[in-house]
RNA sequence: GGGAGCUUAGCUCAGCUGGUUCAGAGCAUCUGCCUUACAAGCAGAGGGUCACUGGUUCGAACCCAGUAGUUCCCACCA
């Protein structure tokens, strides 16, 4: 034994098998004539490194793959990334301007040129940081949503999602990120309360000495201003309408306008309006055809238009004016106010409503199979809850803003003339052949020809997510050959297991997608995974610095251990509130599992046919054998309900206390004896058994012992093993409740020893009232051994100075030699007896109640009436036993 | 403002169709142990008014209503 190491080390097992499955082949997939079973990863951002959510994630995704492989289906996980559009721009854009390039001094390609070379040198460090985790990937299906295959794809879905009416070109009021400098979607606008000021301004009343004052959060807009609103109902407010009144500062004269939309109890009653700045703005605009003044550039900062304050920051100009208004005695008052802001998700730059030219998509049509299909469970969302929030978003989609102001991402591809007018087509030539066709039936339609020979491409690119939508499709090329051998075999996908956050975001509209351009949804099953949280309860995130380093995690506990730890305690959809003791608790599983390999590893040599330990173990082995069948069907029934928490909890159990705390400890041979040969072929067989079912959870520990235990043939690894099923019918229970008794009883013997201070070494001896521990037992030498006794008899009643125990229907004493305290002893037996008594009481209350007995399930009677005669039994001995104690 | 969920031991969570004495598990805690696999361990023990108030039922942690606290999602009221 002393050439195992007393601790198991993973990082010599870790790299060591990782690279013998890389080299086996063994995470490769092919198309075959297995079932599939197939996962595409959540491909993470290429600017992003491994955190603990892609920790939490990826394990559970591996184990899924990796049981599913040991199950014989032919597992396949497509690894890769995301171009991530405006976080790797905006990443690109801060890289060169340290080394004082900026992005407007460069051309498209040039920027480009930069951008790629930036993805290429980091774009794949995730991906590394994965196989440390032991990401059973097929690396050789690693995609990109930036290749060429994936962006043809996407470009060829816009087109024909043009052509089919759902894309429209229009000019709009859009969220504006100022720092990302584009526009972006409603899901990636953020909104947090935020402590601000409300701002009361009074505007003069042309031709008049009245003052009106509105009410803003944001006095910088003034300068925008092109009306004040009033509710017409508003008697205050009556005499005004029509009128004018003149802007502060900018001195302009704007129109007093009347409607509904103004809430007569908010703030003043009368509204600014600024029609370039906010969205309601823009519709009271529209309806009462005011005049739009932008006062701000695209970056965020006072435009010429503003007149004052021309080329500051909005913030800046804000403080700035609320000052110059009070100089002016425009300011009535401030009043502290919790508003509602937009941040953006990518940039958290506060989020400006904007004007301006975008592609969109419409969803209502598109959407509805996608809300159908998870309502009628075709595709299942764990935990289920979900449901009803994705239902509430899939009723209420908007249009899709799928433009962006960026250079890194799949190009529009619509192309314009001089004139503005535009066809959408892949390329320039069939941007050509598309205006020839089109002027063909202007002609014929009397109307004048488009010119065509300078034809521009749009400058903008598609959002991040029009390509993510199409991943399970797209790593397959379903596409290009919607009908190639891998898109018809793998898809539609199982299992995905992704974050709730971008249930709308990403999982939608990949459903969405699938049905567009599959008929058929993506994948079968949605694992919604948690948020991993510090102690605190705060998100992990790296601008608090809360979140420990996985790398350095997996080097301190092994990749085996940190898989374990944010496994225990993370059911579907419910947080992981991250401790590194829980990855603690990984690693000892490990070590414990590792030492019950050096134990039995110990009794190689020593087992043989010539046994020495004259005990039978027949029975021991007979009950772990109908335990091993009892949780394998629970764990296989708690993968299917996705509750891998407690699939593993389960296991953990099994192994700890079943395995090494009860079975080795009873077929350990006593001391100067050998194992029998048989027996010590059991013992490896149930840890064998026990590794396979571990495998998923902890790949490296059990392909490590794997190899060790038993001499092993070229191909026979452990990834690949069976995976252990079973049925109802090969379970007794009986056997386990026969052997819970003897437990209970070396349990309770060892508590009588505790309390009595009797140690260990010493023997004890230990009667029985018939027919409890009777030798015709077969488990009667397991307690025997386990609690040292001297001597195991039948007796009539109880022997003098003997603490007794009724376990199940049994009654055993336990010689105390003279160490048992009599009245002690009665005070103990008539508590059982009063709590014995008390039970009955209920139990006949309910057998006596009328009601009960005739609307109770049968077998709720039934069960009653056994408690009955078995208190009843218990009773009786109890009272026995107190009179020997009185005699 | 609208909607959904949650509240069970110190912590994290199970508890399925209302019915075993059903109040559980792991971790943590306490006590005793270096017992020849493991002190990252062994053995034993103690922890709970199931948020609160009512109702339904023969029977409620579980179903219903209300209250409080809490989390999340959606929403353009300045």
């Amino acid at each position: 034994m002393s050439e195992i190491s007393k601790l198991y080390n993973p990082s010599l097992a870790e790299d060591k098998w990782y690279r013998k499955w890389m080299e086996k082949g063994f995470f490769r997939s092919v198309p075959d004539k297995r079932e599939p079973y197939t996962i595409v990863i959540p491909p993470p951002n290429v600017t992003g490194v491994l955190h603990m959510g892609h920790m939490l994630n990826n394990t559970i995704q591996d184990v899924l793959i990796r049981r599913a492989r040991m199950m014989g289906k032919n597992a396949c996980w497509v690894p890769g990334t995301d171009h991530a559009s405006i976080a790797t721009e905006a990443r690109v854009v801060a890289m060169l301007k340290e080394k004082g390039i900026h992005k407007k001094d460069l051309t498209r390609d040039a920027f480009l040129k930069y951008a790629w070379e930036w993805k290429e040198k980091y774009g794949g460090i995730i991906l590394e940081q994965l196989k440390k985790l032991g990401a059973s990937c097929d690396w050789d299906r690693t995609r990109f949503t930036m290749e060429d295959d994936l962006s043809d794809a996407v470009i060829s879905v816009f087109i024909d999602l043009y052509k089919k009416g759902h894309i429209y070109r229009g000019m709009r009021m859009v969220n504006w990120d100022p720092a990302g400098m584009t526009a972006v979607s409603d899901e990636e606008v953020i909104y947090k309360e935020i402590d601000s000021q409300l701002y009361h301004v009074s505007y003069q009343i042309e031709g008049s000495d009245e003052f009106i004052t509105i009410a803003t959060t944001r006095p910088e807009t003034i300068l925008g201003d092109t009306a004040i609103c009033v509710n017409p109902a508003d008697e205050r407010y009556k005499h005004l309408h029509g009128k004018k009144a003149i802007v502060p500062l900018v001195n302009r004269s704007v129109p007093v306008i009347a409607d509904d939309y103004v809430t007569m109890e908010f703030g003043t009653g009368a509204l600014k309006v600024t029609p370039a700045h906010d969205a309601n703005d823009y519709q009271l605009g529209l309806r009462h055809k005011l005049q739009i003044v932008d006062v701000l550039t695209p970056e965020g900062k006072m435009s010429a238009a503003a007149q004052f304050y021309v080329g500051e920051d909005r913030f800046e100009v804000r403080k700035k004016i609320v000052k110059d208004l009070e100089a002016s005695g425009a300011l009535v008052k401030k009043q502290p106010y919790k508003s509602n802001v937009g941040f953006s998700e990518r940039t958290n730059a506060v989020i400006e409503p904007r004007m301006s030219m975008q592609w969109f998509l419409k969803m209502e049509q598109l959407s509805k199979p996608a809300l159908q299909h998870v309502m009628n469970d075709d595709i299942r969302l764990f935990p289920d809850k979900f449901k009803n929030t994705y239902r509430h978003w899939m009723e209420n989609v908007h249009d899709w803003c799928i433009s962006r102001q960026l250079w890194w991402g799949q190009r529009i591809p619509a192309w314009y003339n001089s004139t503005g007018d535009f066809v959408v087509a892949k390329t320039e030539k069939d941007a050509i052949t598309a205006f020839e066709a089109l002027n063909k039936q202007r002609v014929s339609n009397g109307e004048s020809a488009l010119l065509y020979d300078q034809l521009t491409q749009d400058e903008d690119v598609l959002d991040t997510w029009f390509s993510s939508w199409l991943w399970p499709i797209s790593v397959f090329d379903g596409f290009k050959n919607p009908e190639n051998k891998d898109i018809n075999y793998y898809y539609p996908t199982n299992d995905l297991v992704t974050a709730p956050e971008i249930l709308f975001f990403w999982v939608a509209r990949m459903i969405i997608a699938g049905y567009e351009y599959r008929g058929e949804k993506p994948f079968t099953n949605v694992y919604l995974t948690g948020i991993v949280r510090d102690k605190q309860g705060r998100k992990m995130s790296k601008s608090l610095g809360n979140s420990p380093e996985p790398l350095e995690l997996i080097s301190k506990y092994g990749a085996d251990g940190v898989r374990v730890g944010m496994l225990l305690t993370s059911p579907a959809g419910n947080d992981l509130p991250f401790d590194d003791t829980l990855c603690e608790q990984g690693r000892n599983f490990g070590n414990k599992i590792w030492n019950a390999f050096r134990l039995i590893k110990s009794w190689q040599e020593r087992s043989g046919k010539d046994s020495t330990d004259q005990n039978d173990y027949s029975a021991t082995i007979n009950w772990f054998e109908n335990r091993l069948a009892e949780e394998t069907l629970l764990i296989n029934d708690l993968f299917t309900k996705y509750r891998l928490s407690e699939a593993l909890m389960t296991l953990y159990k099994l192994v700890w206390d079943d395995f090494c705390s009860w079975y080795l400890e009873i077929v350990k041979p006593p001391l100067g004896t050998n194992m029998h040969e048989k027996v010590y072929e059991k013992t490896t067989e149930f840890f064998e058994y026990l590794l396979r079912m571990l495998h998923p959870f902890m790949p490296f520990i059990t392909e490590e012992i794997w190899h060790n235990i038993n001499t092993r043939t070229e191909n026979d690894y452990i990834i690949i093993a069976k995976w252990p099923e079973c049925s109802q019918e090969s379970i007794d229970s009986t056997i386990t409740e026969n052997f819970r008794e003897i437990t209970d009883l070396v349990t309770g013997i060892r508590n009588i020893r505790k309390q009595k201070n009797i140690p260990n070494r010493q023997p004890i001896s230990v009667s029985y009232s018939s027919p409890g521990l009777s030798a015709h037992n077969p488990l009667h030498n397991i307690v025997i051994k386990l609690c040292n006794l001297s001597s195991v008899s039948a007796v009539d009643s109880a022997p003098a100075g003997s603490v007794s125990m009724v376990i199940g229907k049994h009654e055993y004493f336990i010689h105390t030699e003279g160490l048992a305290d009599k009245s002690q002893e009665k005070i103990r037996i008539k508590q059982e007896l009063e709590y014995t008594l008390s039970f009955l009481e209920s139990v006949m209350k309910k057998l006596g109640n009328e009601r009960f007995v005739s609307n109770a399930k049968p077998e709720v009677v039934e069960l009653e009436q056994k408690k009955k005669t078995d208190a009843e039994e218990k009773i009786r001995m109890l009272k026995n036993q107190l009179e020997m104690l009185n005699s």
